[in-house]
DNA sequence: TGCCGAATAT
DNA sequence: CATATTCGGC
């Protein structure tokens, strides 16, 4: 009887130390990808799962146990990472919309195309998404938990190396002389705002206001975000720049513009960096992810026009130059209406 | 006034 | 650089 309990057992924790080595393995291969990023990452998950096979066949002790618990702690140091990483990955491929449902709610309003750009854009992501973990502000959450614990829980882990949360109190101690701490905007609050932009239909016609009210995110000031926003708005302002020379080659990305919003097709970043040490040419893509601007939700829902955006790029000629026609209808408000005029350029 | 965008300052 | 702060228009 208890020997077969025990034998259950051992089988049991045989079977779960298998599993986990698969997934390790797994782990592993995606991890590979991002090698240089992630080198100790790789080395360690693949140490873990080496010890781990080690153990397991036969070695009929049942140190198994301890062994994976081990390989777990080697492991520990990047596993949050890790786990980002997955998250973010696999909702760039799987169903998983995670944001996208965030903040969708009410208007029951699926654009068909809303998908296939969430993807592409998430896609993109992928390439430029900062893989360790940084502060985040914490987000008063409540009404729509699941994914979000999710990716809480993925970060739960590390503990509170909070650059962009020390505020709050401290602001509250200075008399008034001392300037504002730095707000770190980790790539967690970026992607934040990016989905606010998003759906108010891209960074210029975003107001910081609305942006910091979409995120919903503790103790973000309207200066920060505006100021984050100035900042992403010229990156996002033709990041190509240059055009110099008409003559020459004009490998000129062309871009797809969505209301105002410069979507750089492939990618945007001025790969030559300087000496460019072996290392990371990839790592410094542009961290303002370039993402389509979906009109907001009172256009596209019901309405009886969409903002009809007409995009011609530059075919035939050379030129990647794109000449944009936006007659949207200045939404009610007269006061936004220098912006259409902005984009129009 | 408050909010915003652009320009500066750190 | 990336933020913060200031400036000027609305």
């Amino acid at each position: 009887m208890i020997k077969n309990l025990s034998n259950m057992d051992y089988h049991k924790k045989r079977e779960r130390c298998g599993q986990y080595i698969e997934a390790l393995e797994e782990e592993r291969r995606k991890i590979h990808v991002f090698q240089r990023e992630l080198p100790l990452c790789l080395d360690l998950v693949t140490q873990a799962i080496e010890t781990c096979k080690r153990e397991i066949p036969e070695t009929t002790t049942e140190n198994v146990y301890g062994q994976s618990e081990c390989s777990e702690q080697t492991t520990g140091e990047c596993k949050p990472v890790l786990e980002q990483f997955l998250t973010i990955k696999d909702s760039s491929n799987s169903n998983e919309d995670e944001e996208d449902v965030e903040f969708d709610d009410e208007h029951g309003n699926h654009d068909p195309d809303k998908e296939s750009e969430d993807k592409n854009m998430k896609s993109d992501w992928l390439k430029y998404v900062q893989l360790w973990n940084q502060p985040d502000t914490l987000l008063p959450k409540e009404g729509r938990l699941h994914q979000e614990v999710k990716r809480d829980e993925s970060m739960k882990t590390d503990p509170m190396i909070n650059g962009g949360e020390g505020r709050k109190k401290e602001a509250e101690k200075d008399g008034g002389g001392g300037r504002k701490q730095r707000r770190c905007w980790s790539s967690q609050l970026h992607r934040r705002f990016l989905n606010a932009l998003k759906h108010l239909g891209g960074p210029h016609v975003a107001t910081p206001k609305q942006i910091r009210e979409l995120m919903k995110v503790e103790g973000l000031t309207n200066d920060e975000v505006k100021s984050h926003l100035q900042k992403y708005r010229l990156h996002s302002r033709r990041p190509n720049q240059t055009v110099p020379n008409n003559g020459g080659n004009s490998q000129t990305q062309h871009f797809v513009v969505v209301g105002g919003l410069w979507v750089p097709q492939s990618e945007y970043s001025t790969g030559k960096t300087t000496g460019g040490a072996t290392t990371s040419t990839t790592t410094t893509l542009g961290v303002y992810g370039a993402m389509a601007a979906p009109p907001p939700p009172q256009w596209s829902s019901h309405s009886n026009f969409r903002p009809s955006i007409v995009v011609e790029e530059g075919s035939g000629s050379h030129s990647g130059e794109v000449v944009v026609r936006c007659s949207s209808p200045a939404m009610s408000s007269s006061t936004r209406n220098h912006y259409v005029k902005k984009n129009l350029i």
